[in-house]
Parts: structure tokens; C-alpha cells; sequence
DNA sequence: GCTTTGTTTAACTTGCCGGTTGAATATGGG
DNA sequence: CCCATATTCAACCGGCAAGTTAAACAAAGC
């Protein structure tokens, strides 16, 4: 099971979620165990663990266990088709990556969602 | 009823479904009227009028209407903010519009999927 | 070998999503 | 005014996605 490419459907479901997103910003930070993914949120262990397979399954983390621990790492390449699929519709101007660090830290406190407290 | 700054959310989602995706590949050659979208689908109109309005809703099309009929148009900006967020992921390779045309060559065919023909 | 720690599986509930059909609401044309 | 065209609304249905809790499985440690 090669996790074989993807579809476009299971990439940008799987970003549909804000939990899903915020965990992989996390894992942008560093690799983490499932646990430690687990910890800031206030859903169950067991709901992570099926977020992190969705993420898993859209090729956008890989999970590889070392001893008992699980450690789930970022697969930058998942992102590469949908990012090509979405860049087609706007020639957009090169991205700022000042411009993704705010928007990390706007979106990164709420992950429950849209509301944000004004 | 601005449109106000739609959400990742509302975006991604909108992107997940490959009806929707179809969709905006249209658009991206022409704008159309609603009856004129829905014509080459097999589901009902009043299902790719309901796909249309959440596409609207997530800021990547517009639809004005003109006489008695609607035109949508691709809303190229509404897509900026979530291309933003993924590139933060990657630092991908400047995107090629070649692989894009061919992308969009592949998936257009089989709005219904992921079945590929090998 | 038993217990603890880490993670997944199973069974179940709930709510939303994508589709249907049929009626309702414009708008334009004779 | 009446009819046809263009689009949406409303009510409904089936399925799936996301969450829960409790049990199962795996690996380490004593």
C-alpha cells in the first residue's frame, strides 16, 4: 500500500477541516507523536488519530513508528498538486511567505471554525 | 450582501467536490449562463444551481444576472488566500501553466471521481 | 508476566451534503 | 396578457463524515 497518488478530491476534503489544517501547521513546526498532536485540542484522542488518517490518506503527513510511538511528519509534495491545480486559476503574484506566517497566526488560535474574536 | 472575506473552510470544501472543480474549469474559458453550466453534467439543474451558489459562497464565482439570465464568472481572487496558506507548505517550483493545462486535460473528462483511465 | 503508555478499532449517534422532484419566481417575447 | 425560458426554493432522502466511548492491540518497563 504505496499510498499511491492522491486525488485532488481526498487533498482538498482533507483541508477542508480546520482541525486538519491546524495540525498540519503544526507539523510544519516540527514532527510529532500522536499524543502531542493530540494534546491542544479538546476532541478525543481517538478523533485525531482519524484526522491524522485522512491527512495520511490525502498524502499530505506520513505516520512512521519508531518503537511504540507513532510519529507523524509533513509531506510537502502531497500539496504540490492541488497548489498546481488552484495556481492555474489566478497567475497569481509569487507568494510572500511573510503573507503565510500571518496567516498562520491568525488562523492557528481558532481551530474550531471561522468565528474570530474581534 | 458583500461577500465578506469567505473562510478556508468554505474554500477547500468548495474545491473537495470534483463537480464543483469541473465547474470552475469551465468558467476558467468562458463565462456561462447557469443553464449552459449544467448541460454537459447528468444531474439535474436545480443540483448544479445549489454546487453554484456554494462556489459563490466561497468567493470563487460570481454570478450577475442579466435579463432573465445569470452569468458566472470565475472569481480568480478567491482563490489567493487559500493558494497562499498551501504554499507555505511547500516552497514549490514556480508553477508551470503547462502542467496545469495538462491537469485540467486529465480531470476534466471524468467529473465524477477519481477513477482515472490508465 | 503484569501494568503502563501509545495508538487504533469498533459500534454507535448526529448532522451535514449532495442529490431528487415539483412548485414558485422572475423576465422576455409574441 | 399569456406563454416559454431561466433559475431558484422547499421538502425530502440516503449516505457519509465527524464526534463520542469503550475495548483491543502493541511495545516498553519493572
Amino acid at each position: 500500500m504505496p499510498a499511491q497518488q492522491p486525488s485532488l478530491d481526498a487533498i482538498f476534503s482533507a483541508l477542508a477541516d480546520p482541525t486538519r489544517r491546524a495540525i498540519l501547521a503544526m507539523l510544519l513546526e516540527d514532527d510529532m507523536a500522536v499524543t502531542d498532536v493530540a494534546a491542544p485540542f479538546e476532541m478525543s484522542l481517538a478523533a485525531i488519530s482519524k484526522h491524522l488518517a485522512v491527512l495520511a490518506a490525502a498524502g499530505l503527513i506520513r505516520q512512521e513508528r519508531r518503537g511504540r510511538i507513532i510519529w507523524c511528519k509533513l509531506e510537502p509534495d502531497g500539496l504540490r498538486n492541488a497548489s498546481v491545480w488552484m495556481q492555474g486559476f489566478g497567475q497569481f503574484e509569487p507568494v510572500d511567505l511573510d503573507d503565510f506566517e500571518r496567516f498562520l497566526r491568525e488562523s492557528l488560535p481558532l481551530m474550531d471554525g471561522d468565528d474570530a474574536k474581534p
